[in-house]
RNA sequence: GGCGAGAUAGCUCAGUUGGCUAGAGCAUACGGUUCAUACCCGUAGUGUCGAGGGUUCAAAUCCCCCUCUCGCUACCA
């Protein structure tokens, strides 16, 4: 009977706040494939969790005065909430604060670490003892360290280390005989090309900026790499036992069929996962498909806008279903989706209201007009019939064939074809015609017939996708939702079932005016809650907390020459996306700097500026141009940039001390 | 700078190994119908298939070059 097993993940949420609609996207597109795989025969485990280790959450916790570990249970719980309100069926849920899950990582490091795959090392490798820094290879000037020239020595900072080259090759080979490793395959080539062909570093894998995270626990000053604890979620998670056997269930599944993953994150699961793997002697993920994005076509979303889209703003809009329908729908194989409300609305009243939602009212009111909602079939067949039949039958084989390529929104339009085809056949057969003609009432009945039986399959068929809505139809057809096989034989609705009374309208169709104006007050009063809240606790916008420094001295930084410079000239550097290069006043001096920040400023709005210049910075040479000081800017967490100018009127040269 | 992907109807995209008047959905217009949630069915479209060149009996499809967009990556003092 069963088809075999089939393991599925998706990533593990990151505990740091409420999940957007992107991450939501991701565990709806794995529940749908989980229940059509086992819909389907497989005996499947579907397994999600949530992530809750890092600095990043440890400073979270510590804004809102809580521990971390009450942090991250109280945003686990709503995670878990929202996947549960979206109606995911998975089969496990695991934190990466479950004891079994920590035991196990620490166990792994250990086992990794004795059999010399990770290694105790030095961070940024070189350092001067009295400059008080670290330097990485590339920085260093002849083997020397480029601030005062004097020698180097590794760093007494220590950290762990894994030994990724160790792998390479093996993992190079791994994916050039499984072309379906990684999904999209044009994600395979930047892999490829980026990161394996040129050489992998060894990975830091401890941290000692912070303690929120597993503590090595031979060397208790260490905690785990999050990325080490956090990919082994889909092995801890079914019952692996590192030094042992693991647990049937384990032995079972493993290897995982697919992970579900974002874009963003295909590195981490098709270099270090696999590798990591191969250290532990256990075999490799048959699949990583890294899905696109789902982002919002206005703007991009920020929370200081105040228009991120929540699930569950969503569902409160459209419904559980609907939601289901448009993220699956709305996301293409390869490119990045849009989600809008105009676009939700649409897609609500054209596919869901119209098509389907309409599709069965108006055949269970036939249904109660002309036999009091008796459905038998007569058996008076007719050549269009024939049409109509193979559609319905043909459909389960076509909908497999694009889940077997993971093609999820093409498998739902080919369920929806099927409902096009039976609105067709009500005009093809004009039942209000034959409802004229007493002597036409038992083809009218067997055309009923057929088009009970018709939604009755292609409700079975959707059922992977919505659930909620299959399971409406069904019960307002008064019929259970048949297994897939059985949705290739025409004709198993019980000749003789009565269809409700009043059918409840599926999807009500919508003013896309009237949402979008909604969704906008929603917004508004979001913006303003967030407002309030900043006057009330001072804290402005978003928070940014970088890595932190270690403490320096006066005297380093008194090293250090800031002066007021004014940019008099400034062009694009031709061999470069991102460097402008300006000539900058400062005082009788001019200098030629180079900055990375094309993408910010034009050259034209650069000219006139008096900005914030470090001016004895060594001289370097950046794509072929040389820079003799530094422009300096504040960043932001996405990367924005926004120069540093003084705050009253300052002449070129002024010292900024 | 390196590697890769893409540019097709107003919009979102399909077009397998080059082959007959280039397709689908949505939106638009017109026609039909009335069982139904002003719904459904049908018809009609418009496209220099990014620009230019080449191979071929034949190119959206292959080759060259150009422009633009995007992804990853490097640089971003």
């Amino acid at each position: 009977m069963s088809k075999g097993k089939y393991y599925i993940t998706t990533a593990i949420t990151y505990t740091s706040g409420k999940p957007h609609i992107g991450n939501t996207y991701e565990a709806v597109l794995a529940d749908s494939i989980a229940r059509f795989k086992r819909k389907d025969g497989y005996d499947v485990f579907f397994q999600t969790g949530t992530d809750e280790h890092g600095q990043k959450i440890e400073i979270k916790a510590q804004e809102a005065g809580v521990t971390p570990k009450e942090y991250v249970d109280k945003v686990s719980s709503s995670i878990r909430d929202i996947w549960d309100m979206m109606g995911t069926s998975y089969d496990k849920f695991i934190r990466t604060t479950d004891d079994y899950h920590e035991k196990q990582v620490q166990k792994i490091f250990k086992k990794l670490y004795d059999q010399g795959d990770i290694y105790k090392g030095a961070y940024e490798g070189m350092y001067c003892t009295p400059c008080e820094s670290f330097w990485t290879e590339s920085q260093l000037a002849d083997g020397k360290c480029p601030d005062c020239g004097r020698e180097v020595r590794p760093a007494k900072e220590e950290a762990y280390f894994f030994k990724m080259s160790k792998y390479a090759d093996k993992l190079i080979e791994h994916i050039n005989a499984h072309p379906e490793f990684i999904q999209p395959v044009s994600r395979k080539n930047e892999m490829m090309n980026n990161f394996l062909l040129p050489g992998l570093q060894d990975l830091c894998v401890s941290r000692t900026s912070f303690q929120w995270g597993i503590p090595v626990d031979f060397d208790d000053k260490h905690v785990v790499y999050v990325w080490l604890d956090a990919l082994t979620n889909y092995i801890t998670g079914i019952g692996y036992e590192c030094g042992g056997e693991g647990t049937e269930q384990y032995r079972k599944y493993w290897p995982a069929d697919l992970h579900l993953i974002g874009k963003d994150i295909i590195r981490f699961h098709t270099i270090y996962w696999p590798i990591f793997l191969m250290a532990l002697g256990e075999p490799l993920p048959k699949q990583i498909f890294g899905h696109p994005w789902l982002l919002q076509g206005d703007g991009k979303m920020s929370k200081s806008k105040g228009n991120v889209i929540y699930a569950d703003d969503l569902v409160d809009f459209f419904g559980v279903d609907a939601v289901r329908y448009f993220v699956l729908h709305e996301m293409p194989f390869d490119n990045d989706g849009v989600i809008t409300w105009e676009l939700m609305v649409e897609r609500m009243n054209s596919d869901l209201a119209n098509t389907l939602g309409n599709l069965v009212n108006r055949t269970i009111s036939m249904s109660n007009k002309y036999f009091d909602g008796v459905i038998c079939d007569k058996n008076v067949a007719e050549p269009v019939d024939e049409e109509l039949k193979e559609t319905a039958v043909q459909t389960y084989g076509k909908v497999c064939k694009k889940m077997e390529e993971l093609r999820v929104a093409d498998a739902i339009s080919e369920i929806f074809a099927l409902f096009k085809r039976c609105n067709k056949y009500i005009d093809e057969t004009e039942p209000w015609v034959l409802g004229k003609n007493e002597d036409k009432k038992d083809r009218l009945a067997t055309v009923l017939y057929n088009l009970v039986e018709s939604i009755s399959i292609g409700a079975s068929l959707l059922e992977p996708y919505m659930p909620q809505t299959a399971g409406k139809i069904a019960a307002q057809l008064n019929t259970t939702l048949s297994s897939f096989e059985e949705t290739t034989q025409f004709g198993r609705y019980p000749s003789g079932s009565r269809v409700t009374e009043k059918p409840e309208i599926l999807f009500a169709r919508l003013d896309a005016k009237e949402v979008t104006e909604k969704a906008e007050a929603l917004f508004a009063a979001r913006r303003a809650e967030t407002g309030e809240k900043e006057e009330g606790t001072e804290t402005l916008e978003e928070i940014i907390d970088i890595e932190k420094k270690p403490e320096i001295s006066y005297d380093d930084f008194a090293k250090m020459q800031f002066q007021v410079g004014e940019i008099i000239a400034c062009e694009e550097v031709k061999k470069s996306k991102k460097l402008l290069c300006s000539k900058v006043r400062v005082g009788s001096e001019i200098k030629q700097i180079v900055s990375g920040i094309k993408q910010h400023y034009s050259a034209e709005e650069m000219v006139g500026k008096k900005v914030m210049v470090l001016v004895n910075l060594k001289p370097a040479t950046l794509a072929g141009v040389v820079s003799e000081g530094m422009l300096l800017c504040a960043e932001d967490a996405e990367g924005n940039l926004a120069l540093m100018t003084p705050e009253k009127t300052m002449p070129a040269g002024a010292e900024i001390c």
